[in-house]
This record gives C-alpha cells, structure tokens and sequence, in this order.
DNA sequence: AGACGTACCTGACCGC
DNA sequence: TGCGGTCAGGTACGTC
C-alpha cells in the first residue's frame, strides 16, 4: 500500500481531530495509533513552525528546530506521553487537557493551532491546544529512563507488570483514598479522572475508602476493572477509527457508555439508585452508594 | 515519604 | 446582552 492509498481516506477534514477534550490513556493511544498511520513511511520533518513559543513550559524551540530533516521512524506511547523517534532523536509530547493533532485540510488554520510539522510526504500535523496544558520538547532517546517526566512512572496498567500482587503492596500503606491513589502515575500510569470512577464503580469499591483498607482480593478486583475500563475504551476508540467512514470526531470522547462519571443525579446502570458526586482528592468523584462499598 | 493544597489556562456554563 | 464567577482537568511544585 502506497502512501496516497491510505492518505486519501485519512485526510481528515477540518473537523476531524486527531484527539477529544480531556484525553487519558485511552485517547492517547488512539491518537497514537492515528499518527502512526500518517507516519507510515517514515516522513522527513521539513519544517517546523511554532507560533507561539510556550504551552504550559516553554518549549526548546531552538533545540526542536534542528531536529528538521529528521526522519520520523517511530510514534509510541508511554503512560499519557507521547514519544516520536527521529534520525535526530527524539521528541515527547503531552496532551494535557485539551490538545489535538490533526492533519489540515489545506491553509485551515484556527485560533490555538501552536504548531505546524511540515512532512515530506506533504502533509502537515497541527498541534492545537486551547489550555495549553500541553508538552512539546526534545528527549535524548538514550536516557529515556533518566527523564525527569518518566523516570518515576509506574507500571502500564494494559501490561503484565501491572498486576494484584505489585499493585497491593504498593497500596497496602497508602492512607490516602484509593481513587488519589489509583491517579498517582507511580502506582500506575494513565488513569484519570474519568476512568478511575468507572473503575471503581466496576469493581464495587467506593472511591473514598482508604487504600491501605482495600484487601488482596479488592486489589485484584481493582486492576482487573481498570484493565477493563482502560482496554473497552480503547476497542471503542479503535472501532471509530478502523471504520474511517464513519467516524465522528466531533461526538467528542466516549462519554456515551461512562457508568457513573458525569451522572450525578442519575439512577445508576446496575440499581438505579441515585448517582452520588463530591470532590475527592480535589476531582469531581462520581459513585454509587449501593453498588459500590467502604 | 507521603499527604495535601494550589497554580497553570481557556472555554463553557450559570445566575443575575 | 453582558458580565462576573465557577468549574473542568494532568502535572508540577511548595509546604508541612
């Protein structure tokens, strides 16, 4: 398959965001798997253009800017990180909470568009960010491990290293509630606000019990929902874009079959009773007190 | 060490 | 119609 072959039916319209609001792993990985679609045949980084020079940090614009001419071999995924292997190393970007890449249509420029890649193959990637929670640096691909925004990450929660026995010992003196603890990227990467209500809710753990009070056996429920969360997210996000058609960016996340996150107020999918919501850890929380035990 | 609070940022939304 | 206030979130950092 040629490069024009799958261009044409992922030359994605003005519309069609490479990402949705508020991305976790699950939309992370999806964007992943979209841009690696795009940078099938290794494109060369033509030019770079930053039109302003900071998201959340300022970006080494300089040290990014003799990366052009670098062949992109590679996007892969770490925790919600995004990482592009070069011929001149390497880049890490973050989604932070609101940012998107996408293939332009044409001149199609928007407010919050903060970076245009320019490739060889005459595409471009536009990074847009309206929070500018975003990453966008230069990493040395050698020392990936000593980065100061990786070193200390957990386990992939989709990998075997994620599992009950680490995950249990690790809670087991956290005194913390669980839901701050299953957020802490040292105790596993990825799960955000969002998912970890859904996980909870899945495992009929309350999101407020302390994590140290969690036995093995809750623990082991506990990875399992997040596995099931995290992966059913993903096939949900892989399906909309296998089927390239069909897919509705502009429905924005896969909010559709969220159980508890955001239905405050709403009777609950298993019992119907009436969805609890308070900050915890100071993120909207959202439970069943029926379903879900302290 | 771990727990906790807060800053960062803008758009959406709400009440008046 | 407009305007001010509040909320949303991932990550980093300061403080105790």
């Amino acid at each position: 398959m040629d490069w024009k072959s799958i261009t044409r039916p992922l030359a994605l319209s003005p519309l069609d965001e490479l990402s949705r609001p508020m991305p976790e792993l699950p939309e992370v990985e999806t964007v992943k798997t979209q841009l690696s679609q795009i940078l099938i045949h290794q494109p060369v980084i033509e030019k770079f253009q930053f039109n302003r020079k900071d998201l959340r940090d300022p970006m080494p614009v300089n040290e990014l800017k003799k990366m052009t001419g670098a062949k992109i071999l590679e996007v892969q995924r770490r925790a919600k990180y995004l990482l592009f292997r070069t011929t001149k190393g390497g880049i890490l970007s973050h989604l932070g909470m609101s940012g998107s890449w996408r293939v332009p249509d044409g001149n199609d420029v928007r407010v919050h568009d903060h970076i245009l890649v320019h490739l060889s193959n005459g595409a471009s990637l536009v990074y847009h960010d309206p929070r500018r929670f975003g990453i966008f640096e230069t990493i040395d691909l050698e020392k990936l491990d000593e980065n100061k925004r990786l070193r200390d990450l957990g386990p992939e929660p989709l990998s075997e290293t994620f599992h009950a026995d680490p995950f249990y010992a690790k809670i087991k003196t956290r005194k913390t509630a669980i839901k701050t603890a299953i957020m802490d990227q040292k105790v596993v990467v990825g799960v955000g606000n969002i998912y970890a209500s859904e996980a909870l809710f899945l495992a009929k753990i309350h999101p407020q019990k302390k994590a140290n009070r969690l036995n093995i056996k809750q623990a082991s429920d506990l990875v399992s929902a997040i596995k099931k969360v995290l992966s059913r997210a993903i096939e949900a996000g892989g399906s909309s874009i296998s089927d390239f058609r069909h897919t509705d960016f502009s429905m924005g996340y896969f909010q559709n079959q969220f159980s508890v996150y955001d239905r405050g107020g709403l009777e609950c999918v298993v019992c119907a009773t009436k969805i609890k919501t308070a900050v915890v850890g100071g993120r909207s929380t959202f439970w069943c007190q029926s379903c879900q035990k302290k």
